[in-house]
DNA sequence: GTAATAGTGAAGTGATTGCTTGACTATTCC
DNA sequence: GGAATAGTCAAGCAATCACTTCACTATTAC
């Protein structure tokens, strides 16, 4: 579940796509296909990408599988990028502090 | 400048390194090609991606690029995926609240 | 002026990727 | 039992992508 892997999967539009379904509530593979006009083999490629970065879980009951957001994921996502910024940022407020 | 413009860029590795090397200051086109191991070319290339997404800004003084990190790109990414983990924590919240 | 430095542009290449089709395996419904 | 549903696996394909080389244009240094 490293940054690295998560900003991977994510930047591609369809699995954006997926998480922002996702995010609405959990959905079956099918259901994740239909609105996205894709095959359900598309979808469960993405999907396994999706788990492994860790921002996706999914567990199979019966026939269909149901997938849920893991927010714990995307939170690695969010520090990484939060991190630059605010290095990069800390350092504008030094150079502010030089004006002054 | 739109989430999902900065999320296709940071999704490759090589402009997470050059994202991470501006995020501890400024830098010159050739000096972020050298610890990456790639031609100028390449950086060029990258950071026309990186530009164009709005996390990097850069101008031109006599011969060489100075590059910066825009911190109101890399602020959009961090919206969007905050959003989606929001959405998905707060269903968690209510679901939370019917068990109670 | 000449030489070295910093970067840009065009063209090509090999690898990756997103998606499809077709065949197959459960599971549920009648 | 048989038919429909939900998903998976293996191959294959077209397009994109990250990178290179080579040629070229400023700018700076001697």
């Amino acid at each position: 579940m490293s940054a690295a892997q998560v900003l991977d999967a994510l930047g591609d539009p369809t699995r954006r796509a997926i998480v922002e379904q996702l995010s609405r509530g959990p959905c079956s593979v099918s259901a994740l296909a239909e609105p996205l006009g894709i095959t359900v083999t598309a979808v469960g490629q993405h999907l396994r990408v999706l788990e492994g970065s860790g921002v996706v879980a999914s567990e199979k009951l019966g026939r269909t599988r149901t997938c849920r957001l893991e927010p714990a994921g995307l939170a690695a996502a969010e520090r990484w990028i939060g991190n630059c910024r605010l290095l990069w940022e800390s350092r504008l407020d030094r150079l502010g502090d030089l004006l002054d």
